[in-house]
Formats: structure tokens, sequence, C-alpha cells
DNA sequence: CATGAATGAGCGTTCATTCAT
DNA sequence: AATGAATGAACGCTCATTCAT
């Protein structure tokens, strides 16, 4: 039993190591699995240095979400372009998100999981519908944007959107079990099937136009 | 204070009547919060009665889980006519489930729980979208057979089975969040925006045949 | 490490055991000391155990207190004739105690240490002053009867019954730190004094009606 | 965020802040809440300062107390005349005692508190009545000069020692529990009927003589 | 076969104490 | 001398699992 080397970072970076250390145990063990005994030794940090820099378990995995978030959202930012087309901004965003997620995998498991099943200690859930709310209504108005400008068809926007979110999530499931699918190119079969379902019985007229 | 009264009854009845209430118990609180004193309370049985039938607690959930869908196999096969057209055959098989899982939320909640959060005692999955396989073969077949026999476009089968299950479940996820849509126009809808993925650039073709 | 011989015992015997155990626990190491851990260990049960027959540490106090006075009152009242003339009655009673308090140091000891520390889970005491109104009540009422008899003088009951309290448990911590005290003389001469007290300015008087 | 002033001030002003800091917050949150966080936050001092000054929390703890009354006793000292007669002696000393209890309810609290219940590492209590004893010899050498000048009948001036502190605590204990008594008043009562104990065969003698 | 008393590993959390700065 | 980040032992409590009855 080596006695563990005593340092002393800034607030930032401890708090950082620590967050890092819960997504990935939770990514590795569930978020039921991830014991903050674990997280501290995964972080090579004492149990007690948690409860220094975060308030309890719920107060870590709602950084641990938040976190993650602000930097997945820093960086698709970054990424796409949206006064593209619609077509090719979906392409692109389907095409961006598997690629992403190959390289995060631990990211996106992880932030699923806490973001799913996280419940305050009243037993509600600590994250609500009302956070998908935003994303659905964000993706509708890029269909309707869509439709105004002739490349969709008229369909339900809603549930167009549920859809797509689904399909996006199945993706990323797939590529978690069946590791060795080349991840572009099912991004790229997958984006076909999806713009096919919003541009059907339009290509011609639009064509045409 | 009464005792209870010592029943004798088969073993199947007696696991059957355990995996109900693991059910009923993993809806009503959480996987995590499915405790077995829970379980055997809820069956009605001594708590040492689940360790004569049961493994241990993994094994029960992962019967609990297998036992639920193959109820749900042998009433979809009983209800769906396998020779319909395939696109009416989807469309049925959408609302059908549709309508279904309105009437049996608590399995629907629970086995999804089970299935999406059951970890092994090493910490990986118990359950992985490689268990789908099976259901993506026949989805695959189906829509094989769609396209031979004309109503469906060239696409790759595997994407599109797993967009399809990946549409579905999204379509199951909504409903349990959004109490008061309408279930059955969003299945409708939900086939319309799946078979014109699939028969995009096609239908004319069809009607011109 | 040798495994612990497992036996049944009926649920009255167990939290009998249980709550001597407290006792016992609490008297040696204080309320703070008293650790379910060291409490499961004096009982010769698993640390679980506790939490079988008592719903968290408090109600085991709780539970501890009221069983010790329970069975105190049970002794006493089989003990003291209550229609002896009062000074007689309060000689005897001090003695009694005196006598009892000897040869139940532990419980004497534990049973105030709980009652006077243990807090409810928002702070507030769990045992409150109206537990000792009513023993103040009773007081004031003997002393009462002793002043309408004749024997004692007229004094403020109320300050009286808080003096003899506190001259009976000075008594009793006394012995505790003094062992080797002759506490039945000791009880003899604190009766003297109060009845000294509560019946000067009256014996003569007494004796010359 | 302020950083604090680094202040330097002498040992003996650093001890004195963190021992009254320690009175307060023992006073407030009760021996068992008074965390040294909390300690040092109310001394507006470093966590680890305290440790710099102090051994241990036990330590600190056992200083605060005999800080306290060496302050107590300094100020009694200061106040009560020694040579007037006996009688009035305790009568005065009662009163005052009565009167700066209610204006130090914190320090006598805090000082009760940690009297009563601090304990040693190994579970004995670090303050027993056996503490009391310089107090003891003080009062009874008192006592026999009550007697020796005629005021007092004869009594065991050790039993009488213990029921008079004991009967002093009682009052303070009382006015804790009951704060609308009138505390002057019963502390006169409480001197009569303490006197009369003393006096009481003798009142009589006394004034024929 | 069936019960539920009994066990003990493991949990989240607190806090006295240490020590790099 | 002074700070507060870091440690780890101990706590109350839960619950899957065992086993005497």
């Amino acid at each position: 039993m080596t006695t563990r080397q005593r340092q002393r970072l800034s607030e930032a970076e401890r708090r950082a190591q620590i967050l890092r250390a819960t997504i990935a145990v939770v990514a590795a063990h569930g978020l039921d699995g991830a014991s903050t005994n674990l997280i501290a030794e995964q972080a090579r940090v004492s149990k007690g240095l948690i409860w220094h820099y975060f308030a309890d378990k719920n107060d870590l995995m709602k950084q641990a979400v938040l976190a993650a978030l602000a930097e997945i959202q820093r960086k698709i930012a970054a990424e796409l372009d949206l006064s593209m087309p619609v077509p090719d901004l979906l392409r692109s965003a389907i095409r961006w998100v598997a690629a992403w997620s190959t390289a995060n995998r631990a990211v996106l498991t992880a932030t699923n999981q806490i973001a799913r099943n996280l419940r305050l200690p009243d037993g509600t859930p600590a994250f609500s519908l009302a956070d998908y709310e935003e994303l659905y209504q964000l993706q509708e108005a890029l269909f309707r944007r869509g439709q105004e400008e002739g490349w969709f068809r008229e369909f339900d926007t809603r549930v167009m959107a549920v859809t797509y979110q689904g399909a996006v999530d199945a993706m990323l499931g797939y590529f978690e079990s069946h590791p060795d699918v080349d991840t572009d190119r099912y991004a790229t079969t997958l984006a076909d099937i999806l713009l096919a379902a919003m541009m059907s019985g339009r290509s011609f007229t639009q064509s045409g136009a």
C-alpha cells in the first residue's frame, strides 16, 4: 500500500480531472455502477476530494453532463455553416455527428446515460423533456425552412424531428455495438434515406423548376 | 399480522408470477429502485423464493425482459397477416405497435429500462443492439421482398432496418413523455415518412408500369 | 476471521438483545461514540440486523430509553407504597433510587445521555421538557399533599421539585465518580437535608399540635 | 471572493479568538455539530491554523471549557465579598449566578455541553464530577465556617456541597428550558430552601441566643 | 418447497487531520 | 506563521444473497 503523492492543483484542473473521470466511469459501468469510489480511483484522487468540489453525487453528474454538452456545442458551432442549403446542412450534420461519435464514444455514452437516468432525490428526473423540446424546435425550424425554400415536401415537422433524432440515435447505438462498420458510409446512407423521406415527390418538381 | 398462506404452485406459474412482479416494480420504481424485496412483496412471495427460481438479480431481470418480448412477439404474430403487400404490412405494424404501447405502457417502460441499463457484474451492458440482430434480419428480409416486388427503390437494407427500429423506438419514447399526443395519427404519419423514404423515386415508376 | 454462527431468535429476544447492547455502548462511549458498528459488535450481531428491527439509529435510541424507563417504572411501582406518610415516602424513594442506581449504573448513565442529547434529524431535541414536566407535577402534588397534611411548611412547590430532582441527580452523579461512597448513608443524609428544607419551622409546630 | 487578510496576532490573542469561536459554535450547533470547519470560519481563521495552536479537537474543547471557567471565577471573585455572613454570602452567590447565567446563556450552554459530553479517544468522559473536587472543598469550608459561627446546624458538609451544586445546576437548566421564569425570584426562593435545610432546628436557637 | 432472520459488502457522505505551498 | 487542498477513516444505511428452520 503506497501512500499517494499529494499534489495541489488549481480548482479548475481538479474539477476537470474529476469530471473526466466521471464520464469515463459512467461510460464503462453505467450511471448506476458509477460509484464515487470508482470515480475517485479513476481520477487518481482520494474519495473525499469529490465533496470538496461538488455538493453531492447528483451535482457531480449534472455538471459532468453540462460540461460535456457545452464542449459539444462549441465544437459543432465551429464546424457547421448554418447558411448552407438545408439538405446539405442535414447531410453534413449527420456525417459530423457520426465522425465525432467515433472519437468521443465515452462522452456520448455517458452523457446519454446520465441525461436519461439521473434522478433528483425526490425521484423525479433531473433532466426534463423540456431540454429535448428545445432541440426539437430547432430541428423543426430547419425543416420548415427547407419546405419554404422548396427543398422539402409538406410533412409534419414534429414527427419528422422525432424521427430524425431517433434515426441518428439508432445510428450511434449501432456504431457502438458494431465497431467495424464504416461510419461515414453509414452516415451518408442514412442522410440519403432521411432526405428521400423529406424530398420525396419533390425532386422532379424541383428539377423541373 | 396474518401469516402468508403457503401455497404450492407449479414452477412455471411461480416464475411467471415473479417475472410479472418484476416488470411491475421496475415500471413503478425504475430499475434502480427495483429491490428484490419490493419484487417479492409485489409477487406476494417470500424474499428467499426468488433465489430458488433465479440465479441472481441479473438473471431475474434478463428473464423478465425475454419473457415480455416473447409475449409481444406472440401477440404481433397473431395479429399481422404477413402476406399483405409490404407497404401495407409496415403501415399496419407501426400502427399496431403504437396502439399496443398505449395499452401496455408499464411493460414497455420496464422493458426499456432493463434493456438499456442492465449491466453484468463487470459493468458491461447485459443487452446491446447486437441482440436486435435477429430482428434486423427479419426486417431486412421484408425490405428485400418489398424491393423485389417492385414497391421499394434500391437502398441499404441494414441501414434502413436500423433506422426503422430507431424511428419506432423514438415514437414510443415520445408517447411516453407526451401523453396527450394522438398516437394513431402519429403512427400513420410516421408510416408515411418511412414509406416515402423507401418508395421515393419509385412511386411514379411504379404507377407508370 | 471466523464466520459468525448464525442463530435465529424471536423478534422479542433480538430486539431486547440489541437494546441491551445499545444501553451498554452508550454508557461506555457516550451517545456520540455509540456507533451502530459498536452496538452490533456488543450485541454479537451483524451490522445490518439493526435495520431489520429498527427504522434508524434514532429509533433505536428512542426505544432503548423507553424500554429502560418502562422497566424502571415497573420496578419502582412495585417497590414503593404511595400511601405512606409523605416524609417517609420521600425518604424511601431517595434510598430506593440510590440502591437501584448502584446496581444499574449503565442503564442510568445511558438513559440520561440519550434523553439529554438525542436530536431529531431537524436538530430539535427528541425528548422534550414536556416529559420532565409530568415528573415535576407528580412531585409537586406530593409536596402539596405533604403541606396539606401538615408535614411541610409553605414553600414554592415548583422550585422545590426542580431542586429535589437536581439533588437526586447530583447524588447519582456523585456515586458515579466516587464509587467507594456509602450510598445508603448518602441517601439517608440527603433525605434528612431535603426534609429539613421542607419541614423547617414546622417540626415543633407539628409536635406542638 | 476576497482573500483573507493575513494578519499576525500574538499567540495569546489567536488562542483566545479560537476559543471564543469554539464556545460560540458549540452554543449554536451543539457539541456534535461543532466541526472544526465551523469553528475556524467563526474565528475568521483558516482551517489549518487550529492545529497550530491545539493538539487536537479534544484539546481545543477542553481548553475552551477551562478558559470559560477561569473567566467566571475571576468575575465571581471580583463580585462577592467573602467576609459577609455566610447565609448572606450564599444567598448572594446564588442570585449572582442566576443573574450571570441569563446574560451569558451561550457560555453556560456550551460549557455544560462540553463538560458533560466530551470524551477521550477511548470513550471515557473527559470531565467528571471529580473535577468538582476543588469546588466542593471550597464549599465545604464555607459550610463549616457557617456551622462554627453558629448559623448552621450540624450536617454532612460533603453531601450538602454536592446537593448545593446540584440544586444550582438544576436551577440553571430550568432557566434554559423555561425562558419566562423570573430568575431572581427563583434564586431567592432557592436560597430560602437551601438555607432552611442548613439552618433548620437552629434558627430559633440562634434567635434565642 | 418455502420462509424471513441474518449476514456483510458496498454505498454516499462527513470531518479531523496532514502537508505542499 | 498561515492557508486550504488533499487525505482517509469512520459513519449510518441499503440490499443482494445465504441458510436455519
